[in-house]
RNA sequence: GGGCGUUUAGCUCAGCUGGGAGAGCGCUACCCUUACAAGGUAGAUGUCGGGGGUUCGAACCCCUCAACGCCCACCA
């Protein structure tokens, strides 16, 4: 029984059907297998800002190709998903979004009213974010689902932050930090981006005190001048030297401050002084650390100037920087003013530019953490694949800042610090006390900043698997699954989030958090640009879903993804990947009514005629390499083995080859036939199932025995050297070098595709003789060939014939009507002249005594090899060429 | 300024420890051949960025120049 089925597989239909079943039939969860070994890869929690886009679903694709084929492989997989609260990302939408619909900012409400708005927006895009990563097929174990702010994560936070409390590596300092004016908070250097900005150099004439001398200060920034504590040159300066220890005079606020000499000064750079304000320039910071010079903070925390900023108060840095140069300038204060164009920090989510500025905040003494961190990927227990990346991870451990963890936010884990308002006293819990640990008072109240986003990211390959709650760790099998198998993202977040990984985990469990790294590339548009709404170049996943099908989509992410940096993904693209699912799914309808009389196993593997031998060797190639490839994270070579297999193999010979099979009445061979399609079939969807799992799942339904499971749950193909004929494989090769090259003759002289032609070949390899003859049928089939003769070279050529020449076997095709002997020879003489250039290269290896002497015994005999053959072909067409001029 | 990387067919990219230049897409010609026109068959296209060196032999190793990209640092 038959049934028709559409010439064109739909995606839709079956997506959602499947994923349902295995989502419904516990497929995800981790089973143990036949390794009895366990593997698992934790989800980067993507930010609930907003949806999905298409970094993500290569994060996804990558990801889940390879839990599924480990799971195959018998391995107990998990899979584990997870969000992320983003900090400062996410309150910043809302405050927008808040903003644009009710005209209120955060401030216009309680605490815990604005929070409550945050957490309704992490609902809805959080669950959007998750309705995505089943498109994509991810297939977690949902019920491990973690957010970053569930309770467990919270827990982690407090116990890690307690403990480097208690050991003094969390400390609280008055520190410069970079300040973000719009969000009100400090953001840590790594969210700052530099831009080139075009400033101004302002020189400036400071007067000095009990002399008629001046200096001249150059300054991008003339509005800090009066945070200024200090005028400073570099000590060797024969210029200002003779200065030192003297007194400046800051204009406007006449401040009297010291001359100091400092290295840091560039004789150089501007006029060799420089002004210096601690209190909002991170290098003066530590100029007047060295110096002790007092700190005086001008700014407001939105940014603008306060009371020190006298008649500029209240204005922002930009305004205030505009007015003090003009009023300088009418005091012919204001030397001059050069055009200068310098680096400004701006905030990475709020776009802003940062301030630097003296505050309270909470730091990470990162210096031990760090170090082993480095020492641990320096001794290969975690690996970065490519290689290449263990240099961006080294060049930010080798020198630690550091870590900044306090962020004047209101979503996030609130730092489990405690204040007691009676005694003053100070300390850190991971309960939320309700009095002083010290006096009693119940009056008390906790620190009301945040913690960094990275601070809990940092320990999510633990609190993921319970930690440190033991019950949690056991339910979530902790000790199996940790350390993770490996981690998989991208090159951006190597020092947010992968460092941070590797010192949390070192520091709380005393072993790294996961065996391998692999860095996937970043997802640009097909020109190379970078995706960015206002671009408008951005690639939604659920765009591409809807297009060209999940599988297409995710085949052309696992394509694109190996030890390189950059992918410029093009639709077309898809597009073609696309058609390559629906060759599948027509390589399916072909063999599909003949199913019934063969079986899915190959009962004796010495019956197989050559074809079958050199397909099933063929497959066995496919299954070694594809194998290897996802091994070591090259999932191109993957890709590109199966896809080859299954086209230029499977589909395009084996297929073709089969038909006249299929059409005679011989059962015997019929039935092994079919065996043998069913067989490398079955194979091949199981081969391209974590790849591609929606259209072979769909596929293997039809094609399962009853009592066989799921694809998904079946044994992955592996190398068998049962299965290799190596004898097979060359054979086939030169009996596609000869159809290719009668299909070329005939096109050359337009030979209609349904016409015949007789065909006689000629070669002095006996063994290929015999099996030419043996193959009359399929060069029949495959060239429209009638009258095959097949004979030595000692035979007479025929006479009026169109010729080929390969290194085995000359080709003729013998024609009744008119030849153009002259295009016949000219195309002989273009050959012969090009097969003569290929020569000389072997020829001049050959007689080169160096090469015979120093080149590898298995070359020289390649080289040898080839020049006989070669030479071979020339004799042949020479011969042939006197005999078409003669 | 420091570091990393890229430069191979019209486009996007592979090319492993040095040993006869590859794929996909696109393009051209001819075909609606009973799995597939989202298809078939055949075909064209490259001073492997420039220059130098090492080697019997270089797309690959070394030096150098150029263009482009990214990361880090830096508000005088």
């Amino acid at each position: 029984m038959t049934i028709e089925l559409p010439t064109t597989y739909s995606s839709k239909d079956t997506e959602k059907k499947w994923y349902k079943t295995w989502e419904s039939g516990n497929y995800f969860k981790p089973k143990k297998g036949k390794t009895n070994k366990a593997y698992c890869i934790i989800v980067p929690p993507p930010n609930v800002t907003g949806k999905l886009h298409a970094g993500h679903a290569l994060d996804i694709t990558t990801q889940d190709s390879l839990i599924r084929f480990k799971r195959m492989k018998g391995y107990e997989t998990l899979f584990l998903p997870g969000l992320d609260h983003a900090g400062i990302a996410t309150q910043s939408v809302v405050e927008k979004m808040v903003w644009e619909e009710e005209k209120k900012n955060r401030r216009d409400f309680s605490r815990e009213e604005f929070v409550k708005k945050i957490w309704a927006w992490k609902e809805q895009y959080g669950n959007t974010i998750l309705d995505q990563q089943k498109a994509m097929g991810a297939s977690c174990d949902w019920d491990y689902l973690t957010f970053t702010l569930d309770p467990i994560p919270n827990q982690a936070v407090k116990k890690i932050f307690v403990d480097l409390y208690n050991q003094k590596l969390i400390y609280q300092s008055d520190y410069i930090v970079h300040w973000d004016p719009s969000l009100q908070s400090a953001v840590s250097e790594a969210e700052v981006e530099h831009k080139d900005v075009q400033g101004n150099f302002f020189h400036l004439k400071y007067q000095i005190k009990g002399s008629t001398e001046t200096l001249e200060v150059a300054t991008t920034r003339p509005e800090t001048l009066f945070g200024d504590t200090a005028v400073a040159v570099n000590p060797e300066d024969e210029r200002y030297k003779h200065l030192i220890g003297k007194i400046a005079i800051i204009p406007l606020c006449n401040r009297e401050v010291p001359i100091i000499g400092d290295e840091h000064v560039d004789l150089e750079k501007g006029t060799g002084c420089l002004k210096v304000t601690p209190g909002h320039d991170f290098n003066d910071f530590e100029i007047g650390k060295r110096h002790k010079l007092p700190i005086i903070n001008i700014l407001n925390i939105d940014g603008t100037l306060n009371d020190h900023g006298m008649e500029f108060k209240g204005m922002s840095c930009k305004e205030a920087r505009k007015k003090v140069a003009k009023k300088l300038e009418e005091l012919e204060i204001l030397i001059e003013t050069k055009s200068h164009t310098h680096p400004v920090g701006h905030g990475e989510r709020s776009g802003v530019v940062i301030e630097p500025m003296i505050s309270k905040q909470w730091f990470v003494n990162v210096k031990e953490m760090s170090a082993r961190a480095v020492t641990a990927v320096e001794k290969n227990e975690t690996r970065f694949f490519p290689k290449e990346w263990e240099n961006t991870y080294f060049s930010w451990l080798r020198d630690p800042k550091d870590w900044c963890i306090s962020r004047q936010l209101w979503w996030g884990h609130q730092i489990p610090v405690f204040y007691c308002d009676d005694c003053g006293h100070q300390w850190a819990s991971e309960q939320t006390d309700s009095e002083c640990k010290k006096c009693k008072s119940k009056k008390i109240h906790q620190d009301p900043d945040v913690l960094d986003t990275w601070f809990s990211s940092g320990l999510w390959p633990m609190s993921t698997l319970g930690w440190p709650n033991e019950k949690a760790m056991n339910e979530k099998k902790f000790e199996t699954f940790f350390p993770n198998s490996v981690l998989i993202t991208g090159f951006d977040i190597i020092f947010f989030w992968v460092a941070r990984m590797m010192m949390m985990s070192l520091q709380t469990q005393n072993q790294v958090p996961f065996k391998d790294v692999y860095i996937h590339a970043i997802v640009r548009d097909k020109l190379g640009r970078k995706m960015s709404k206002s671009l408008g170049n951005g690639i939604d996943p659920f765009d591409m879903i809807e297009q060209y099908g999940t599988d297409a989509f995710r085949f052309s992410l696992a394509s694109g993804a190996g030890y390189n940096r950059t992918i410029n993904l093009d639709p077309e693209r898809i597009g073609g990947y696309r058609n390559f699912i629906n060759k599948i799914w027509n390589a399916y309808r072909f063999i599909q009514p003949h199913l019934a009389s063969g079986s899915a196993h190959i009962a004796d593997l010495h019956k197989l005629d050559h074809h079958e031998r050199w397909i099933v060797s063929e497959l066995n190639t496919t299954s070694k390499s594809m194998n290897e490839s996802f091994e070591i994270y090259r999932y191109d070579d993957a890709c590109s083995a199966v896809y080859s297999f299954v086209y230029d193999k499977y589909c395009s010979w084996f297929i073709e080859l089969s038909k006249n099979i299929l059409n005679t009445e011989n059962h015997e061979a019929k039935a092994q036939r079919v065996s043998v399609l069913k067989f490398v079939f079955r194979k091949i969807l199981a081969l391209l199932h974590p790849i591609t799992p929606f259209i072979t799942e769909e596929l293997w339904a039809n094609l399962k025995e009853t009592n066989e499971d799921l694809l998904i749950a079946q044994d992955y193909p592996e190398y068998d050297s049962a299965f290799e004929f190596q004898d097979d494989q060359d054979q086939m090769n030169k009996f596609i070098e000869v159809i290719t090259n009668i299909r070329n003759l005939r096109a050359s002289v337009n030979i209609k595709p349904k016409d015949e032609v007789s065909v006689e070949l000629f070669t002095d390899n006996q063994d290929l003789i015999n099996y030419f003859r043996k193959n009359i049928i399929n060069f029949q089939e495959l060239a429209r060939v009638k009258d095959l003769k097949v004979g030595n070279k000692e035979l007479n050529r025929p006479n009026k014939s169109i010729m080929n020449i390969t290194t085995h076997t000359e080709i003729f095709v013998p024609l009744e009507g008119v030849i153009d002997l002259n295009e016949q020879i000219s195309r002989l003489e273009k050959e012969l002249s090009k097969t003569v250039t290929d020569y000389k290269k072997y020829e001049a290896k050959i007689n080169n005594e160096n090469f015979m002497k120093n080149a590898p015994e298995n070359v020289r005999e390649e080289v040898r090899v080839n020049e006989a053959e070669i030479r071979e072909k020339i004799n042949s067409l020479k011969e042939n060429l006197i005999q078409f001029k003669s």
